[in-house]
DNA sequence: AATAATGTCAACCGCACGGCT
DNA sequence: TAGCCGTGCGGTTGACATTAT
């Protein structure tokens, strides 16, 4: 096994440092810098190649590592991250300040990947339980948002040919649709379970480990949003906005009857340019403003403001729309949700000249979730057992 | 208590890429 | 243009730690 071209010709020393070998190296590139690291090694007294001293200190020497295990915060972007970038990890670390691609590479192969594949089996081998989930460890996540804004309600042959076999229960309503792996789960108010383990087993079998028990395995967080245009000037909706409004115009065409609340203006109104009002918290009489209730595009989105008269199409990154949106928190006693969007926004690279200004953007208005993710909080009966946490290490 | 199995993570390896000559 | 070199990245290894039997 040859060695590195830039260690082929000396011997150097391999396997583990000293105390003394970090030392040498720290010593040196605090005062001098890494330079070009070939030479490093010899300037700085070690019997190293200069691949192991750049790895080295990168990977542990650098002053600014964080250290420590990975919060829920970083597991979930982690995750999150993942899904968009594959095994990009260098990427991916760009994203967790003070950890690393080898760290984080690390943390998915021993920790999350295998939680992956237990959730996998588990779901294999035990039908008529719920599987865990990969994040059930972290009971903070809000892996399924049931909000109490009731928006969209579906009987149960129609909810039968969207999500295949799952029974729905009369106080369960599905309220968004079944874009891509996207289900979206709300509750009318009613006190109760909302869905048996059965239940639940079904939507995931039919949207798979991740897609019903998270909404959307590619948001983060996964929120309930809606765009407000406060001002009556063009909204300029993404992409992924019509693809819901589509799937809602649909719904309502093929149900025949009508409209149930909102939907039908819901259904019609949302186009570029229209007001669209939030209506959280009303739910008292029913009647609501013409509205929509979406989850947040998905990361990996491009999203694309269509072409006016004045622009062409632009496709904004996501994430750096989401980090100049002006964004209000529906409840501010949900910090967890707040600390989190705080922290994926200060990861946000600084706005560069060709993102979108945030008077481009829509107001983001997030809706809490509520109740608590259905794996920890289910209400204890003996029909509905809490799904168990699974403790994995 | 001894051994095996499993998990963790620092370090290595080979490859790709870009800059330079 | 080809070859060399330095760098960065992702996959893999292996030493050590921990847990299970």
């Amino acid at each position: 096994m040859g060695h590195h071209s830039c260690c082929s010709k000396q011997k150097v020393k391999r396997g583990l440092w000293s105390p003394e070998e970090d030392e040498k190296l720290i010593n040196y590139i605090s005062t001098y810098g890494h330079g070009c690291w070939s030479s490093v090694p010899k300037l700085a007294g070690l019997q190293r190649c200069g691949k192991s001293c750049r790895l080295r200190w990168i990977n542990y020497l650098r002053p600014d590592l964080k250290r420590g295990s990975f919060s829920q915060q970083e597991a979930s972007l982690i995750i999150e991250l993942h899904s968009i970038l594959g095994n990009r990890w260098a990427q991916i670390a760009k994203h967790l300040p003070g950890r690393t691609d080898n760290e984080v590479k690390n943390f998915w192969n021993s920790s999350i990947k295998k939680r992956l594949l237990l959730s996998h089996a588990h779901d294999r081998h035990h039908q008529h339980m719920p599987p865990p989930h990969p994040l059930s460890i972290f009971p903070q996540d809000h892996l399924l948002h049931v909000s109490q804004n009731p928006n969209f309600y579906l009987d149960e042959a129609r909810a039968e040919s969207l999500f295949g076999s799952l029974n729905l229960q009369t106080n369960l309503i599905v309220a968004a649709a079944a874009q891509h792996d996207q289900v979206t789960l709300q509750s009318d108010g009613s006190s109760g379970p909302m869905l048996s383990n059965l239940e639940l087993d079904q939507l995931h079998s039919n949207f798979g480990p991740l897609g019903a028990f998270t909404l959307n395995s590619h948001q983060v967080p996964n929120l309930y949003a809606s765009f407000y245009d406060g001002p009556l000037e063009p909204l300029q909706l993404p992409s992924v906005v019509h693809h819901q409004v589509d799937v809602f115009k649909q719904e309502s065409h093929d149900r025949g009857d009508g409209i149930h609340g909102s939907q039908h203006a819901r259904g019609t109104n949302i186009e570029p340019g229209s007001v669209v009002v939030n209506d959280y918290g009303d739910k008292s009489d029913h009647i609501y403003p013409p509205t929509t209730v979406l989850t947040m595009p998905k990361l990996c989105d491009e999203m694309a403001v269509p072409a006016t008269s004045s622009a062409p199409q632009e496709i904004i990154d996501p994430l750096l729309c989401l980090g100049n949106g002006i964004i209000h928190y529906q409840d501010p006693l949900n910090m967890q949700l707040q600390n989190d969007y705080n922290w994926l926004m200060s990861t946000m690279p600084p706005s560069s000249s060709s993102s979108p200004t945030p008077s481009q953007l829509p107001n983001i208005l997030l809706y809490p979730a509520n109740p608590s993710p259905v794996f920890t909080d289910l209400p204890d009966s003996d029909q509905h057992q809490p799904a168990p946490l699974v403790n994995l290490k």
